[in-house]
DNA sequence: TTATATCCTACTAATTAAGTAGTATATTTA
DNA sequence: TAAATATACTACTTAATTAGTAGGATATAA
């Protein structure tokens, strides 16, 4: 499972996405309110989504947040990495939470790994193609085929 | 991530599917010493299994733990679910963990719940296909193909 | 210069997972 | 039938991770 952290982040960032073409940043008061997320972890979560360059900040009055990027550009898999929600399920076919079995004597070896991979594949696959923009995008066909 | 409880049972289900042929029972300390699994913990693990109806036992001496089903037929889904990993990235589209996101007013058109319900399908379509015997069939091609 | 925001470090609380203790119960075998 | 051998089962304890908060420092606009 995802962790809060990156499901709020991936929320924050598709409420900057929207805001894209504006030239205002969003306040994180704003966005936290709009999305429901705790305003002070919010505050920490943004935080490190700029220090891994994916947003900009604008300090003092009038300031707040923004997309550094085209939302077209930025990758589900990313933000993912980015706030440490694991895709793999074992860390022996993780790439940024690796850790080896130490019961298994040969990992090359091992099928259960074998499998996992497969299925970390499979999920990397999605993850990776998959923008901000696209998740909106599905957003109004959902919408349009509910109404 | 999945549990080390899953972990660990599938490696116990899969030295009792090599088993599978022999009379004897295979007995929770060698298991839990063919596979380093701390022994007292695979002991709640086997249990439960049998609970779920995946293994028997034999109480007393010359006791142990068998395969119940046909090796064949024990599916890495079956072993998931029961022992409580997840697999699904959110609660949201999680079959035996869902919950609802409180800050989603209708998740019938959220994007990104549609996202990860694709990788959830993408998931359980590898998982639920995959039985003990084919993860020990893997495992010989890997030995082949590394040796 | 005041009001408004983010920056940043350092906590605390809550939850979940991992692992253990110890006694009761059933079965084999001598 | 008694001793030895295993599992059954309940109730803990400990460790690790995640979620969330506090509060002062710093920068900017008007």
């Amino acid at each position: 499972m995802l962790p809060k952290r990156t499901k709020y982040a991936i929320k924050a960032l598709m409420a900057l996405a929207k805001n894209y073409k504006e030239y205002r940043p969003l306040k994180i008061s704003e966005i936290a309110e709009s999305e429901k997320i705790p305003r002070k972890f919010l505050e920490a979560i943004l935080l490190q989504l700029r220090h891994e360059g994916i947003v900009d900040s604008k300090m003092g009055a009038r300031g707040g947040y923004l997309l550094i990027k085209h939302p077209e550009e930025v990758m589900l898999s990313t933000i993912i990495r980015c706030t440490g929600g694991p895709i793999a399920l074992l860390p022996c076919v993780s790439l940024n939470f690796y850790e080896s079995c130490n019961e298994c004597p040969y990992e090359e070896t091992c099928g259960l790994r074998d499998v996992v991979l497969e299925v970390r594949e499979a999920s990397i696959k999605i993850l990776s193609k998959t923008s901000l923009t696209d998740i909106l995008r599905r957003e109004s066909k959902l919408i349009k085929k509910h109404s």
